[in-house]
DNA sequence: AAGCGAACCTGGCTGC
DNA sequence: TGCAGCCAGGTTCGCT
């Protein structure tokens, strides 16, 4: 096999699953060389983009969110989001590469290869991204909570400060449907649309009801908030566990890609058997906000 | 002012 | 086989 597939996709537990994939071959490395193939993704990249990472060291890999961020020796950092097709890729020098293999993963991702790390590891870390709407960014770290990314942005649901209070407070009066609530990063960051359907079967929670009917009158937690956040917490937790969610791609199973996927209990499943214990429901696609919410309307209420 | 739909972009799948 | 149409894990912008 040629390269490792670091992993897709751009939920918090499939960036969380890119951070650590990426981690060991990054971290107390010098990036050697950069190439920037093209000037933007979603964004353009910042012009002194390539100066100001070549001949430095990485210090540390962490994630806030969804966006992947490389603490830098210079006190910089390195944003990188993978938008929705993003993706890294691994490869190690080039004569330990199958040649046929070299030749069929190449032709295929080539033409999206946008930016390649080379470092002093001896490793190619490799940012592919078709409809690329990722993007990357170069900030002092000093700079980074004002950045205009972060400066709004909501709580981790995987920190302390998730729970049914914050739940019924930030949801108090709202009448956007639980769904689109929940999906909004600047009041949690990370959640998207799989788990969050996801936490809204498993908490038998319909995605069209009024987010503000979490709260009680005054702006109490109702039991309900309190259940969402520990199921937010729950299926965060085991998707980050078994690496995330692998849709759409069938490439091989060396153990970074995620399998998540085969844990669904409503996301793409329309037509599907609710898995709910004691629930004979069918999974239904709906569309809110544009997207597809899967969701079972025998046992979500 | 909140809350929608559209836009950004490519590729894969479905159905005629 | 071809091609039109729809769909995709995200985010931002602009119009009600």
């Amino acid at each position: 096999m040629n390269g490792v597939n670091a992993a897709e996709m751009p939920e918090l537990p499939e960036v969380e699953t890119v951070r650590r994939g990426l981690e060991p071959s990054m971290t107390g490395t010098k990036i050697l060389r950069v190439e920037q193939r093209r000037s933007d993704l979603r964004f353009p990249f910042p012009m002194d983009f390539v100066s100001r990472l070549e001949g430095r060291t990485i210090h540390a890999m962490g994630r806030r969110a969804k966006y992947l961020l490389a603490d830098i020796d210079s006190g910089d950092v390195l944003i990188m989001h993978l938008g929705m097709s993003g993706s890294f890729r691994i490869e190690a020098g080039a004569d330990a590469m199958a040649p046929g293999e070299f030749h069929h993963t190449r032709s295929k991702n080539a033409a999206h290869d946008h930016v390649v790390f080379h470092l002093s590891n001896g490793k190619t870390i490799i940012y592919n991204d078709p409809r690329r709407f990722g993007f990357m960014d170069i900030v002092p770290r000093g700079a980074l909570a004002e950045h205009s990314l972060f400066a709004h942005i909501g709580i981790e649901p995987l920190g302390n400060e998730l729970n049914g209070d914050y739940l019924a407070q930030k949801f108090a009066g709202k009448k956007t449907p639980l769904k689109a609530a929940l999906l909004d990063q600047s009041l949690i960051a990370g959640l998207g649309n799989i788990y969050v359907c996801e936490a809204l079967n498993r908490t038998r929670l319909s995605p069209k009801r009024a987010a503000g009917t979490l709260a009680k009158k005054g702006g109490a937690a109702t039991d309900r908030a309190h259940l969402l956040a520990g199921v937010i917490r729950e299926v965060l937790g085991e998707a980050i566990a078994v690496g995330g969610s692998s849709l759409r791609d069938h490439r091989q199973a060396d153990g970074t890609l995620g399998y998540f996927q085969h844990s669904f209990r409503a996301y793409d499943r329309e037509g599907e058997a609710c898995r709910n214990e004691g629930c004979a429901g069918t999974i239904r696609r709906i569309v809110q906000s544009g997207r597809s919410t899967f969701y079972c309307a025998a046992c979500q209420k």
